[in-house]
DNA sequence: CGTGCTGTTGCTAG
DNA sequence: ACTAGCAACAGCAC
């Protein structure tokens, strides 16, 4: 499920069931997802301690305590979701968080679910959280980042990849997906082919206000332009982003019904219009 | 049955 | 400094 809007939207969803609440149990199935769960360390961390705040940066969602930071990344098809049970409903279930409100007369249950085990659970100490790993490398927010247009100027001059590629490499920007790449040049009117030095300082200007708007669009509509998102209920949100290019290849360009293209850049399908994007 | 895709990211070799 | 290629995995469309 996870571009950035999905992981905005599921944060959220997250923050408000979940910050003020203490974890009464974490309660790992298997530890082997892309990294190793620190399973003893993190049970140590969170157990009987309250979630402060959760909130995202990148595409991790970070659970606080008073001292330790939960970090959780969906890879390519994890979820957290929220059941009124405390064992797996799911087949690829790898861990159960049971959270308890402060006066002790509610519970939740949280499920990690991710079925190609691409995602990470980890752990680390407040203090440690800039400097992780995960973190350490990482590009502008970029809706908070009311220059990026500036940044993507000035850090692509020796850049010779396909835009493409240049605005999904997270150490240049964060949370630009594949979707959301094709999607922004689409808006842009450039071509997901061009070398990342050739653009000019306006066309990254048009790149970055596109980039921003089209991610605030899909957290506005819920995060929901995936084809598997679900809710717990298994319901699909309430309504669907609609994509301009990504998927819709040999289908007419919503402008100027020119059949939509389809490249691969880096291994990934790229959609573009011939006619709109130069 | 196989074959070739799929939302991520970081390592490797060149 | 920069880049392409690949690897990790399960599920699904064909």
């Amino acid at each position: 499920m996870p571009e950035l809007p999905e992981v905005e939207c599921l944060t959220r969803a997250v923050a408000n069931a979940a910050e003020g609440w203490r974890v009464h149990s974490a309660v790992f199935y298997r530890e082997d997802l892309r990294d190793p769960i620190p399973v003893a360390s993190f049970k140590a961390a969170f157990e009987g301690q309250v979630l402060k705040r959760i909130h995202r940066r990148s595409k991790y969602m970070i659970w606080e305590t008073a001292n330790d930071c939960g970090l959780f990344h969906l890879g390519m098809s994890g979820n957290l979701l929220e059941f009124p049970e405390a064992a797996p409903q799911r087949k690829h279930t790898h861990a159960i968080f049971t959270l308890e409100n402060p006066a002790k007369t509610k519970k939740r249950f949280f499920h990690f679910i991710d079925p190609r085990r691409f995602g990470r659970i980890n752990c680390c100490a407040v203090a440690e959280l800039g400097g992780h790993a995960y973190f350490a490398n990482l590009g502008p927010e970029p809706l908070e980042s009311a220059d990026l247009g500036k940044h993507l100027f000035k850090t692509s001059r020796s850049r010779k990849v396909p835009v493409k590629n240049f605005i999904m490499d997270a150490s240049v920007v964060v949370g630009v997906g594949n979707i959301y790449a094709s999607e922004s040049l689409y808006r842009a009117k450039v071509l997901p082919t061009r070398s990342a030095q050739g653009l000019t300082a306006k066309e990254y200007k048009a790149v970055a206000t596109k980039i921003r708007e089209v991610l605030a669009e899909a957290i506005r509509a819920g995060g929901t332009s995936f084809r598997d998102y679900t809710h717990a209920d298994g319901s699909k949100g309430e309504f669907e982003m609609k994509l301009g290019v990504y998927g819709r290849s040999k289908k007419p360009c919503r402008t100027c019904k020119t059949p939509i293209s389809e490249v691969r850049l880096a291994g990934r399908s790229s959609f573009f219009c011939a006619k709109c994007q130069h």
